[in-house]
DNA sequence: AAAACTGTAACTATAATGGTTACAAACGGG
DNA sequence: CCCGTTTGTAACCATTATAGTTACAGTTTT
């Protein structure tokens, strides 16, 4: 089906902003984890930043954070983010109106989909990115990673006015901003 | 997401045939109702007849139908039979190795897809292909169709030995071959 | 002013899906 | 046995989603 990996990329960057604290991670930072090129991360994180997921900021000192505590938002609210618009789609030409089977069945389908994206959308919603990072930990923790050459993720920055998305659809329980 | 209107256009056919009964339909009927070219069906036939849901038959009056009862063929069966791979994906190039996240996400993220795969394959193995049939029903019957020109697709016709798909994964309840 | 970021446009590439034409092979009926 | 009909199948082209790349204007810190 759908080849869709936007999901998990963008799972995969909330959770290395999770992971990273309050510390701004910059576009190149988080498409060399992703391992692809930092304008597709900008884009993704433009669609996150409309939905209030994560807040940028601009200039030589800017990149991007979670804009929420990561135990508050879920996989759905990400799901829902990419408008991805449903598992499964109609048909894109309508089907006959003169066939018995083909008047009716958009509605029947669409009843099905309809069920099965709210079974989606429930497991989905029972994770959160906290969730994630710390099914991550198991593995490796933040103190002693590999390569990570001593980066301080929790080193204090005072970065003026991250400026957060637009929609914030869910206002849940925003800390930072 | 997947703008995939695969699955939905295979319910569609499937169900014609169960409302047809015995009656092989040609792909260009079956085009008709879904409003495509026959060759598209015929593509979708062979993965169908593959998985054993469906029998053709070559010829001057070959055509397809249901392979076995469609009160046993579930919308899991055709969601398999197409061979969609999941809801989601994980990564297309592996996230870095040197990346506290990115060494264990794909980990993480997996049994989170599993989850999400189950919960749409059991809402899909609880609905059959007669389920659908039922739901069209109310708005028109098969003896009281417009159009259909009293097209008897009850009667009786002796096909000689319809050739099932290879695979037949689910031997389930073959009523008719 | 200079350097370092994001935001964003404009291309190109790739893959999945769908539509179309064409034809060989299979099959039934005269 | 030949003829017409239909499937099986290949070979194209069109469209769309995703992704990768380059380039540059705007913003912010030093």
């Amino acid at each position: 089906m759908s080849t869709n990996s936007r999901f998990a990329v963008a799972v995969h960057v909330l959770s290395l902003m999770a992971w990273s604290g309050e510390e701004p991670l910059k576009s190149e930072q988080v498409a060399d984890s992703v391992n692809t090129n930092p304008v597709v991360i900008r884009r993704m994180l433009l669609e996150l930043a409309e939905a209030g997921l994560v807040v940028s900021q601009t200039g030589s000192l800017g990149g991007s954070k979670l804009a929420n505590d990561p135990s508050q938002t879920t996989l759905l609210d990400v799901y829902e983010a990419l408008e991805c618009g449903g598992v499964f789609s109609l048909h894109r030409q309508p089907p006959s109106r003169d066939c018995p089977v083909g008047v009716n069945i958009e509605t029947v389908l669409g009843d099905v989909l309809r069920e099965v994206d709210t079974a989606v959308e429930q497991v989905l919603e029972g994770i959160t990115i906290n969730d994630v990072v710390q099914r991550l930990r198991p593995c490796g923790d933040a103190s002693t990673v590999k390569g990570s050459k001593k980066k301080h993720y929790d080193r204090e920055v005072s970065l003026p006015q991250l400026r957060a998305g637009a929609k914030t659809r869910r206002a849940k329980a925003l800390r930072t901003a």
